[in-house]
DNA sequence: CAGAATATCTGACTATTGTCAGACAAAATG
DNA sequence: CATTTTGTCTGACAATAGTCAGATATTCTG
């Protein structure tokens, strides 16, 4: 197409911030200004590092410490000093607070439904484009942090990692994945680790590790989803799992996978990974280890 | 997923807004404020009515006015009364103002092709996405326009056309297929039609119309971009070529088509055509008429 | 043509946002 | 343990944005 795709941008550009203009707007609504309305919403329930606000919002810390003020005043949320770094001031809603958070939220919910209503037969697509720049933009925000195998991400992302492999691999009884996975404990510390990689609020990625002796863990679930591929984020769950993994003493570490998935077999090569006879049973095809 | 759409439209907008933010930001680097640099950015070389940069803006008519003083004294742009309405005033740019709009776009020009470049392997999904998302906000801004068949933009949508063709239909001979088209002259006022659908500066669909015989007109080259499929682009992009045919004074409309091309023909037929015998050679396979 | 409506402008305010220098206390560093 | 760095807060300003009530000229409407 004639148009470059820097022009393509630009036009994107101008759609969404009329957009966004009209959620700030919407936001404003609630008879509050838009700055206090962002730090606002960026407080968790359970409390919020100030640093961590200031920083995803670029303030200045002294806008940013009167707009806490003032929502201090009007109940909405309290600080405390943080115990671990005592100069540090953590900021959590109260209960006004969470109410004022839930008009905020049923706001916007109404306006995103709305515009995805419109996106009609091809709303799948829509928030999969979404999906798909929201984390290209988070690409330097992304964290990961360790989780609970039960908790529900944890489960979604082990749903969309057998989705995944349902899809790519020709099982011959889909029932070899329960779920929720029957050996789920031993992603638990002290011995396992479930891991997820945080793109703003959405999991775009895991990767578990299990005991299966003192000096030997299997590396399970490595998943990565489809907005984050072609980044190098499989390279950074494995290099920060294997991290982990010496870190509680493993000496060597083991996976099973099949070989339908190449990229990430390509990984496992690439990053010192060696085959070894099975030691586990279909659907697996491919079984390798690396030493740490 | 665990998180639904609407939570991941949220996510999408934050992402966004503070991309958004940042390219405002830049805007700032060249010493304007925002309001001010926003109302130039709407200002066009021959000239834009103050009402319609208002509108867009959604400025308070006092605001607006103060810009534009501003902007004067700045001697980026000059104001004149309307001719045709005294009330109203249109601003111009100065060349002193181009020049300034220039700088302004070899800003965002920069830092769009760095945002892209950052996509990687994933550039053209990435800016498919985008064209997704602004073709569906823009979409009541939508535009059905004249325009002449060896415009760049006509070409363009010709070439997108063809290229659709020949990954759906198996065609023998994709000679068959020259650009530029032989009868583009035909497409021409008087006796002819080319029709683009814009949005914003993005051509997202096209027709065409070509005299048969005093009575007769062909349509040719119906074509909506992938972004802005099962909007029902198609059908008004035909209900204003066959007003367009009405409106030069035929009575019938005929057109050839492929039998591959499965969702045109559903729509031919939802809208009074109906098949008659071959006119025309292969590639196409199937004929329809419609009497105006 | 009188009165209503429209488009812009001006002046007087208010609200919001951004900036900067310094104060203070708590880590971190050597 | 002195020094530096970090995170937060306060005060004093300044810049920017938004609001509102007229003033004025023009066009529209009946």
């Amino acid at each position: 197409m004639y148009l470059d795709p820097v022009a393509r941008l630009r036009r994107f550009n101008r759609a969404v911030t009329r957009e966004v203009g009209a959620l700030d707007t919407s936001f404003l609504g609630r008879g509050r200004p838009l700055g206090m309305a962002r730090v606002l919403q960026l407080v968790q329930p359970e409390g919020t590092d100030l640093a961590r606000i200031r920083d995803r919002l670029e303030l200045d810390s002294g806008l940013m410490s009167r707009f806490l003020r003032a929502l201090e005043r009007e109940g909405l949320i309290a600080t405390a000093t943080d115990p671990a770094d005592r100069r540090r001031r953590i900021a959590r809603l109260t209960h006004k607070g969470q109410a004022e958070m839930m008009a905020y939220e049923s706001i916007g919910h109404e306006r995103a439904a709305r515009l995805i209503a419109r996106a009609g037969s091809r709303a799948d697509e829509v928030v999969a484009a979404m999906d798909l720049i929201a984390t290209l933009l988070n690409r330097d925000q992304l964290e990961i942090r360790e989780a609970d195998p039960d908790s529900s991400e944890a489960l979604a992302c082990q749903q969309a990692y057998f989705d995944e492999i349902l899809a790519r691999v020709a099982i011959a009884r889909p029932e070899y994945f329960p779920l929720p996975d029957p050996g789920a404990d031993s992603y638990r510390p002290p011995q396992g680790r479930f891991l997820i990689a945080w793109s703003d609020d959405l999991p775009v990625g895991c990767v578990a590790l299990r005991p299966l002796d003192d000096t030997t863990a299997e590396v399970k679930r490595l998943w990565v989803h489809a907005s984050a591929r072609g980044q190098g984020l499989s390279r950074r769950l494995m290099t920060r799992v294997e991290a982990e993994a010496r870190a509680i003493g493993y000496r060597q570490l083991r996976l099973d996978t099949n070989s339908a998935l190449t990229e990430a077999i390509a990984l496992y090569r690439a990053t010192g990974w060696s085959d070894i006879p099975p030691y586990t049973t279909p659907p697996a095809d491919v079984w390798m280890e690396k030493p740490l």
